[in-house]
DNA sequence: ACGGGCTGTCATCCA
DNA sequence: AATGGATGACAGCCC
């Protein structure tokens, strides 16, 4: 390890790491080159700087102004930096003339990575191909040196690191890349190791459909670009970059990294800093040549073949997790601390004795006073969900000004809309400046913790006076406005809403196809959050949904008074319990309707089997009615057939009846007296 | 594409 | 008057 102080550095300077990694039985040197930041450079600034939208902005003028430039004099992409501002490749100088060889890329950390096997050849490729397998598993394969990466100026890293690059990666398979290699079995395994904890970390069945349209959008891109390239450069490297692809196709292989992918990568290189080096120059002599200490006998193609940087080396330790590597892959800028001092870096991947936390003094002040703990909670939590969505703003198709309105639409039934210019002025990243909004706004800072850690970079801290209670750090002068304009979107500081008009934004976010990607990211960090939790952790309510809505009403008051709460957050809190009661009423009163839309079922079923009874036991009845009436007709022929009047002769029936008197006596009587009788009470009852 | 079921929400009435 | 339950109506989502 050493450590280098050019003339250039301005308080920084450059980490020389030289790390032996013990795979397999294989060796793997690796040599990485930090540069280190000086004590005058924020890490904020290095973000923006170094951010992962930063690869089309700064770090190619950064290189070639040979310092640390700040991210307002940074040139946007295709735009070449002035000469005279920016002389011309002193880092690549400074580099170069310690004698290694070394990969420019457009990051600033670890771009001087490469091993060396010691061995025979075979060791060799099986490095190659362990290196190949961690990098392809992850997006950078080292076909991915090629000068295809998109936008990014070369550096293939910049285009796999992306997120939505991913689906690239995944078509990797498809392509000969990793298949040549000799440890290929391994690497694909690898491969699809990695790949499924980049699935199970970043993507969703919905995002992968966009990542593929999306890598579809960006190889066509990156397609032009490189025709474009060819096109631009002069004949010979044309030619070379022809050649190279050809060989490539002739070959079925992607992995050979040869010296027409070196020319092309460095020429690829914007600041173009490399013109008037000879390969020579740049290689000069042996590798064993300078400090580097490693005993290399590796010719350039392997020495670039190999070039992973250190965050993929480690990739090859299968007890090496990253909570979530392709984010972390975005974040090259913050790589070289999580290198030194991530706890992946295992003891067999460092020289003995190697204290790599003790590198630490030798960063900036600010890098001092972070611990890797700090180091990695912060960017993981804070930058890495943020710079995903950077990826995702950085994305053809992707108009940041869309997504604005798309919060800013009038589907609010509170008719409140978003206050542009205090959402654009509360901007602030929640891990660089801890705003005390955050405890103003509830007063229960440790309530909210959880909070602002589960909301990450989207809740930024609620500030009811941004004026009086957040002291913002307005880096609207950095020259970045479309990132601040991103930050705006994507810390989704919609504390200012409404509830109702939160709830439209979101529904607004949900319902268009466009902002597909963003409501993406919100339904996979709030996935299994209601509309309502949702809300509730926007604005820091320091008490859970189910608190507010099963509470009772004194006790509920009673919480209310025991902490300061903003208007906005009452309200919110009230809507929250009004609408968990209805929805729990309506829940109750569907279920209550539903029992007795079952039990009135339920009775007409056994109104049905009661009538159906009822319909038997009528007709039982009239059949013995009928029976009876039957009898009483063949009892009355039979009185009457041995009834004989004062003559002796039979009585008709048809003339007479019988006549039931009260006291049990049987008259015979004439039917004419029977029929007037009964006339007679007719009559009586009609009068009646 | 269409329809039905489920669910959340709002408005309203009532206790 | 405030609160909450009950319920009809509506809209969105999912199958």
């Amino acid at each position: 390890m050493k450590y280098l102080k050019p003339w250039w550095s301005d308080g920084g300077g450059l980490l020389h790491l030289t790390i032996l990694l013990s795979l397999a039985g294989l060796r793997l040197d690796l040599d990485l080159y930090l540069l280190l930041p000086p004590p005058t450079l924020l890490w904020d600034e290095l973000l923006l700087a170094g951010g992962p939208t930063s690869s089309a902005y700064a770090l190619s003028p950064f290189l070639a102004s040979g310092g640390w430039g700040r991210a307002d004099q940074l040139h946007p992409k295709g735009r070449e930096p002035d000469p005279a501002a920016e002389p011309e490749g002193r880092l690549l100088r400074e580099v170069r003339a310690l004698g290694v060889p070394f990969i420019p890329r457009t990051r600033v950390d670890a771009w001087l990575v490469h091993s060396v096997t010691a061995g025979d050849a075979d060791g060799a490729h099986g490095l190659l191909g362990a290196a190949a397998s961690s990098a392809g598993g992850v997006g950078a394969s080292v076909d991915d040196s090629s000068p295809a990466a998109p936008g990014d100026g070369g550096d293939p890293r910049a285009a796999a690191s992306s997120p939505l690059a991913a689906g690239e990666e995944e078509k990797a398979p498809a392509e000969p890349t990793a298949q040549v290699l000799d440890a290929g079995g391994r690497a694909n395994q690898e491969n699809e190791v990695l790949r499924e904890r980049h699935e199970a970390v970043d993507h969703s069945s919905q995002n992968e459909e966009n990542e593929q349209r999306v890598s579809a959008q960006e190889k066509s891109l990156q397609q032009n670009e490189n025709e474009d390239k060819i096109a631009d450069k002069p004949d010979w490297e044309a030619e070379k970059t022809t050649e190279s692809r050809n060989e490539r196709s002739l070959n079925g292989t992607d992995t050979a990294f040869s010296l027409e992918d070196l020319f092309q990568m460095l020429s690829s290189q914007p600041e173009n800093s490399l013109e008037g080096i000879s390969l020579g120059e740049i290689f000069p002599g042996s590798i064993n040549d300078g400090m580097n200490s490693s005993t290399h006998n590796v010719n350039f193609s392997q020495a670039i073949s190999h070039d992973v940087n250190l965050h993929e080396a480690m990739l090859l330790c299968p007890n090496t997790t990253f909570r979530r590597e392709p984010v972390a892959r975005t974040s090259q800028p913050q790589e070289p601390f999580l290198q030194l001092n991530s706890p992946t870096t295992n003891p067999e991947q460092t020289l003995p004795g190697t204290n790599l936390t003790g590198l630490l003094p030798l960063v900036g002040n600010q890098m001092r006073n972070l611990t890797s703990q700090d180091l990695l909670h912060d960017l993981d939590i804070n930058i890495f969900d943020e710079i995903n969505l950077m990826s995702l703003a950085t994305e053809e198709g992707f108009d940041p000004m869309e997504v604005s309105q798309l919060f800013e639409e009038p589907d609010s039934d509170s008719g409140l809309s978003l206050n542009s210019s205090r959402s654009s002025t509360s901007v602030t990243k929640s891990n660089s400046s801890h705003c005390v909004c955050e405890d103003g706004a509830t007063g229960s800072n440790s309530d909210l913790q959880p909070f602002s850690h589960d909301l990450e970079g989207a809740v930024g801290g609620y500030c009811p006076e941004p004026d009086k209670l957040c002291p913002m750090d307005h880096r609207s002068d950095s020259g970045f406005h479309g990132d601040l304009a991103f930050q705006h979107i994507f810390h989704n500081h919609t504390y200012h809403l409404q509830p109702s008009a939160l709830e439209s934004t979101s529904r607004s976010f949900s319902r268009h196809g466009k902002s597909q990607k963003v409501s993406q990211y919100l339904n996979d960090t709030d996935r299994n959050l209601s509309r309502d939790e949702q809300r509730a952790k926007a604005l820091h309510i320091p008490f859970s949904v189910d608190e507010i809505v099963r509470m009772p009403v004194d006790s509920f008051n009673n919480m209310l008074s025991r902490h300061y709460l903003t208007d906005l957050q009452m309200s919110l809190i009230r809507d929250i319990r009004r609408r968990g009661k209805n929805k729990v009423a309506a829940q109750n009163c569907r279920k209550r309707k539903l029992d007795i839309i079952l039990n009135l079922e339920d009775d007409l079923c056994n109104l049905q089997a009661k009538k159906e009874i009822l319909k038997r036991e009528r007709a039982q009845y009239n059949k013995a009615i009928n029976t009876m009436k039957q009898k009483l007709h063949d009892l009355y022929h039979d009185v009457f057939s041995r009834l004989r009047d004062n003559e002796g002769r039979p009585v008709n029936p048809n003339q007479y009846v019988l006549q039931c008197g009260q006291d049990g006596s049987v008259l015979i009587v004439p039917k004419e007296l029977v029929t007037s009788g009964h006339k007679k009470e007719n009559r009586k009852g009609k009068r009646k």
